[in-house]
RNA sequence: CGGGGCGUGGCGCAGCCUGGUAAGCGCACCUGCUUUGGGAGCAGGGGGUCGGAGGUUCAAAUCCUCUCGCCCCGACCA
């Protein structure tokens, strides 16, 4: 074969070439004229409609409600909180002009919502009667990064973000660690992504955060992705902020907060989790269109003769099977046949005239490259089998992959060696300094990931300093 | 901000060192014919004042100065 113009990079060669490439070929995202800056195109944000249509349907079952807070934050409301201005003032965008003159106070474009919250929140919160508070935002936000990577790293993305107020601390703990659940399920059982929940270290935590939860994953590369954080955010925004309910017992009290979000970065951990060195590989619980449907023919004639056959089977489907129909006349089948492989659809149907005669279709998937001639009349229960044993054997790949790729370490030596060697996850004792932690990252680049809920209690010891280790930590390189 | 690289039809590049009279190649696009079960072939065709501004010269994509922008590698991060 000739070489393609627009050829992917394989993985093997060149990791994230072969990702703006399988980006590129299945037409997600393209970069804009402002430096960090993406589109997202029509294939790539029905991605993450998909996305929302999900978690959203997921926050309401649990009580919580969408609303719209604005882009723009007064400059001062960030210096409120001090960690918070810290960990989000160099990466501020800052609008300083407006209608043509100088603004009396610079208005920072949000990187996160919190302080314009809460600032609404001390309006409508009053008494012990007004909690929970549980709202959601669906919006974007502007982090000026220095380096950015399509879906990964952009300096404007999208996302979600939950932000309850509550009457004590266990209520936020468990609101916390529900939107925790929620990601997990989802990455895991509709992303296909297994993931390790945790909690993040003190250095790794949210900027103005008690603590912060998230969900790893293990990308192809064997390196870490963070696809979610929760956070308990205390009382600091409360108090930054002011705002106080009258409990039951007529005592004033600070509100505690959480704050949880996931982003367009999922689509980045999609790819890179399941896709191979033809293109995007999704798994059919969060594909938009679940089968490409491809009629083979010659003629006019041929053409209309194959619909009419594929009428009924497609018509037979349940209806969240959702298929494009690709009649175009003017590529040839192999040209199809490439869109559909860069196209991420998870199940391909084709139908000639020799599978008309024998009363058959051909299904193939796009994880395996199966292919597979079944009766015409059994298709659509075959389909359904079929997409649901993609998404099994997508996560059953992607888990195998973490699992053999996971490794201990006792000494920091050991740690050194593994990590070069192999790569990977290393699950290591740590005494919980941050000292010990940041000579592990000077050293070697990788940084606690996180504490793992399910790691056994560890009377091991610190890999660096050997003081006791009261649990494992999740140590990886990570984007 | 430190180090490297690059701006030439829609995309990817060559030409620049050694200025010289055709601005070229591949892909894409348009037209026609033949093809059509894994990215077809042939023929014809349209499209670029070479990132911008100055300068040197008889002559600048090519040399000089300034400028704008982008990409890659490091410190920050969902």
């Amino acid at each position: 074969m000739k070489e393609k113009k627009v050829r992917i990079t394989e993985r093997s060669e060149d990791f994230s070439r072969w990702y703006t490439d399988v980006i590129a070929a299945a037409k997600l995202a393209d970069h804009s004229p402002v430096k960090g800056c993406m589109v997202i195109r029509p294939e790539g944000y029905a991605i993450w409609e998909s996305i929302q249509g999900v978690l959203d349907g997921m926050f309401k079952a649990t009580g919580h409600k969408n609303a719209y807070f604005p882009l723009l934050i007064p400059e001062s409301f960030l210096k409120r909180e001090a960690e918070h201005v810290e960990g989000f003032a160099p990466e501020c965008a800052v609008v300083t002009r407006g209608g043509g003159e100088e603004l009396e106070e610079p208005l920072v474009i949000r990187p996160t919502s919190e302080t314009i919250i809460w600032h609404m929140y001390k309006k409508w919160i009053m008494s012990f009667r007004d909690l929970p508070l549980l709202i959601n935002q669906w919006c974007n936000v502007v982090r000026w990064e220095m380096r950015t990577r399509l879906f990964l790293r952009t300096t404007e993305f999208l996302w979600q973000e939950g932000h309850t107020a509550h009457a004590t601390f266990e209520d936020a703990e468990e609101e916390t660690l529900k939107i925790l659940e929620i990601y997990r399920t989802f990455a895991e059982d509709y992303l296909a992504i297994p993931v390790i929940s945790g909690r993040k270290s003190d250095r790794e935590k949210f900027a103005g955060a008690l603590h912060t939860y998230c969900i790893e994953a293990m990308m192809q590369d064997k390196r870490a992705l963070q696809a979610g954080t929760s956070h308990n955010l205390g009382t600091n925004f409360a108090r930054a902020f002011d705002v106080t309910f009258q409990d039951t017992d007529g005592k004033v009290k600070d509100v505690w907060a959480t704050s949880w979000g996931v982003s367009t970065r999922l689509i980045g951990a999609l790819i890179m989790t399941h896709s191979d060195d033809s293109g995007l590989v999704l798994p059919p619980n969060i594909a938009p269109v679940k089968m490409t449907v491809i009629p083979i023919f010659k003629t006019e004639d041929e053409k209309s003769k194959l619909m009419e056959y594929l009428d009924p089977v497609l018509k037979g489907l349940d209806p969240e099977i959702t298929y494009h129909v690709d009649v175009r006349d003017n590529v040839r089948v192999g040209w199809k046949f490439t869109d559909f492989e860069r196209s991420g659809v998870p199940l391909r149907l084709e139908a000639g005239p020799r599978d008309l005669k024998e009363k058959k279709v051909v299904l193939v998937r796009r994880d395996t490259g199966d292919k597979e001639f079944v009766p015409a009349s059994g298709a659509a229960s075959r389909i359904k089998e079929t997409l649901a044993d993609i998404q099994k054997s997508l996560f059953e790949r992607a888990l195998g992959l973490r699992e053999a790729n996971t490794h201990g370490a006792r000494t920091l030596d050991e740690f050194k060696d593994t990590l070069e060697e192999k790569g990977g996850f290393i699950l290591a004792g740590w005494c919980g300094s941050g000292e010990c932690e940041e000579r592990v990252k000077e050293e070697t680049k990788a940084t606690i990931r996180c504490l793992p809920f399910d790691a056994e209690q560890d009377e091991g010891e610190c890999l660096v300093c050997r003081e006791k280790s009261p649990q494992a930590a999740v140590f990886a390189k990570a984007y």
